[in-house]
DNA sequence: CTTTCATATGAATATCTGTTCATATGATAT
DNA sequence: ATATCATATGAACAGATATTCATATGAAAG
């Protein structure tokens, strides 16, 4: 059967041992990639949205706009815990806020958020 | 202004302090959240998207199926961190493969990674 | 059946991340 | 002004995780 080591002309000595590589198909998926940084970014979004703590929060403003307090009580988590992933969630504009007095009402920044739960959603529900 | 320390009637003593809490909000929230699996299953979910190596290994499975030296190559990554990566997104089928002799290529599971994925860029590019 | 190739796995390490504790800020009453 | 309330922030610690190194498996070829 056909083995793959008969592809290792051009190899560049790089930290790589020589492997199996298939030239023309990587090169044709070289071309389709999305530069580094799209990618990057991309991960780091699903990494925000790969936290049970945050996929509540986020989960629960669907419904209504909350205050910190609300989300503490509603989630059994302290204060801090809360604060501290809404400032998460605000630095990358997954949440927007208004303040009234002293109390800080959160909800969600747009409808992206709730598409891309909803997309997650359904592949869990099976 | 309103403040919120008069919602201070039956207040669980829990490990956080008095909180300011809209009771009538938090019950209706409360009412309509997804069972704490779901949640955590969601959170896993994304957390497998979360990570920059194993974003660019479902990317590239989106052109054509590869094999691991062919990824690892395309990426520029070791063949053993391209196998533990193909590990976790097998373990949890976001892809599926194909012996053919020594070889083995992978591709996507289904339709439901790619939708994420496209619903996750339709938010970085922006 | 021994060697080589393609991939997989295990243990160890270093990095990252989330919670807690203590404290700071900022706003509103008294 | 001062006390209290709601939230925010910083440092420290613990747990999770991705890569590397060394090695194992499993298939084909000689």
């Amino acid at each position: 059967m056909k083995g793959c080591a008969d592809n290792l002309k051009d190899q560049e000595p790089s930290k790589n041992e020589y492997l199996c590589v298939h030239e023309d198909v990587v090169d044709k998926v070289t071309a389709a990639m999305p530069p580094d940084e799209i990618l990057y970014d991309l991960a780091e979004l699903f990494k925000i949205f790969g936290d049970t703590t945050r996929i509540k929060i986020l989960y629960a403003l669907f419904e209504s706009e909350l205050c910190v307090g609300d989300i503490a009580q509603l989630l059994g988590l302290t204060q801090t815990a809360v604060s501290h992933q809404l400032r998460v969630l605000k630095v990358n504009k997954l949440v927007k806020f208004r303040k009234e007095g002293k109390i800080v009402f959160y909800s969600l920044a747009d409808d992206h958020v709730r598409r891309i739960i909803n997309q997650g959603m359904e592949h869990v529900e099976e």
